[in-house]
Formats: structure tokens, C-alpha cells, sequence
DNA sequence: CCAATCCATCAAGATTTTCTGATTCAAGGA
DNA sequence: TCCTTGAATCAGAAAATCTTGATGGATTGG
């Protein structure tokens, strides 16, 4: 990750598409969306070791994405909907700059690349 | 990544967020943003070796999120605005369901989690 | 107090990714 | 044809990630 390539506005996107990377932690989310669960029950449903749940409920939190509340010995986790709304937006952010436009007043549709002047080496 | 995690379902959004999830790849479609670019290009504006971006790119390529032309003895390589499109749908289908509903209605505003009744172990 | 339960964390190993430095191939230009 | 250039690919090393099993803390119930 050299410094030339990785701007600090790459880290946090890079962060949060990196805690969407992986089955495991959709599946977990996919749980979450009905509401909050506690541990026992993420484990119980997917048939998951305790300890790697609570390894992936933790990159799930450091990225923001879920939270946590204790009540007596559970931990409930549930989903944090603004961090999938900060993941979305910077997914637009990725589309080019034509289709970016073109995206904000319709509605997503088609379109051939636009033209490019490819100046080269 | 257990049968029992991993319904077919959660491969392909796995692999799309995983191809989003570099640094280098980020400021690779960054690049893009404006047209496509030939390998060369990115290779000095990135100031990255070749290999590491030949990699990265078939990284991006694999996952469906830049396509490639030939040219001579240059390769073009421009982002595939569908696949940011697809990307995008799938975050949605990641929001908490009473979240998503008013996600379709509003704009995405504040809202507490909803009730929940916490059936555990 | 004692035992059981829920969970986080750790260490160790396995697996995957990523980077670097060749090597190879194709396309041009001299 | 020979040489140069743009790019893909490979092998190996380095780094990051994931899994497993063990340990320990906190809470609860007996």
C-alpha cells in the first residue's frame, strides 16, 4: 500500500468494501436485517464456531457497519443502515463521470461509454 | 467458507465487494472515472509497477467491474458502469428491511431501529 | 460459593492476497 | 530481421486474512 497510490480518502472505502468482501459476514448482515440478534443465535443459525462469529462481528464493527449492546451475558448486534447508506455512496462516487450525471437525473439507464480520446505513451 | 454459510447467493456479491476492497484498485477506477486508460498510463500516474497493476486489473477485469480492448500493442481499459449498478442493488438488499421500505419511499432518513424482540438461547 | 452460559480474545496454523522480479509474447519501427 | 515497447503471466516471498481450539472474564442461577 504505497503512499503514492493510497490517498486517505482510499482507506475508509477500501475498509468498508473489505467488511462487505467476505460470505460469512453478508450472511451474518442477511441475519441482521430482520433486527437485532444476539451471538448465540448468529451462531445457531449459521452453524458457525463461536469464535469465528465474534472474529467477523468484529471487522463487521470496526468497519461501522454493525453495533452492539450488552444485556446481561448477550451481545446483540444489529445493523448500523447509515454505514450501508456511506457504502453506497461511494459506490457512486465510482461511476464515471458521464454515467454519474446521467444517474442523478434519470434513473440508472442505459448508455453506450462516450467518447474518450485515448492519449497515450 | 462452509456450504452452510455460503448459499450460492453470497458468492457474487462477496467477489465484487472483494474487488472493491484494495486501495490500488480504488484509484485504478478512479482513474477510470474519466474514460478509459491504457495500462501504461495508469502505470505512471499511479507509479506503480506493471505487473502489480496487470494484476490488479485482471482482479477488476474478473470481477466484472472494468472491461479491456486491445489496440495495437496497447490495452484499454474503461469501467463497466452496470456492474457499479449491480454493486449498488446488492448494498440495498443489505439494509434492514423496515430501513429498505423507507429507503424506496423517502431518502434515506434517520430512523431508530425499529422494535425487536429478543428470542434467545 | 460453585457451576454453567455467553462472549471476547489469544495463539497457532492454514489459506489467500499481494508484491516483486523475471520471463514471454505480440506489435511496431528501423 | 532485429530491436524496442506494452502488457500478461509466472514463481517465489511477504503480508494479510481466516479458522480452530483454548483461555479467561462477566453474568446468571442454584
Amino acid at each position: 500500500m504505497p503512499a503514492t497510490l493510497a490517498p486517505a480518502t482510499l482507506a475508509r472505502p477500501a475498509a468498508l468494501f473489505h467488511a462487505l468482501s467476505d460470505e460469512t459476514r453478508l450472511a451474518i448482515l442477511d441475519l441482521l436485517r430482520d433486527g437485532e440478534r444476539c451471538v448465540c443465535e448468529l451462531t445457531a443459525d449459521l452453524d458457525a464456531a463461536q469464535s469465528r462469529l465474534s472474529f467477523h462481528l468484529k471487522v463487521l464493527k470496526d468497519a461501522g457497519l454493525v453495533n452492539d449492546r450488552r444485556e446481561g451475558r448477550w451481545a446483540y448486534y444489529r445493523i448500523v443502515p447509515r454505514a450501508i447508506d456511506e457504502a453506497h455512496d461511494l459506490l457512486i462516487a465510482r461511476l464515471p463521470r458521464s454515467t454519474a450525471a446521467r444517474e442523478r437525473s434519470l434513473g440508472g439507464g442505459e448508455a453506450p461509454p462516450r467518447d474518450f480520446r485515448p492519449r497515450c505513451c
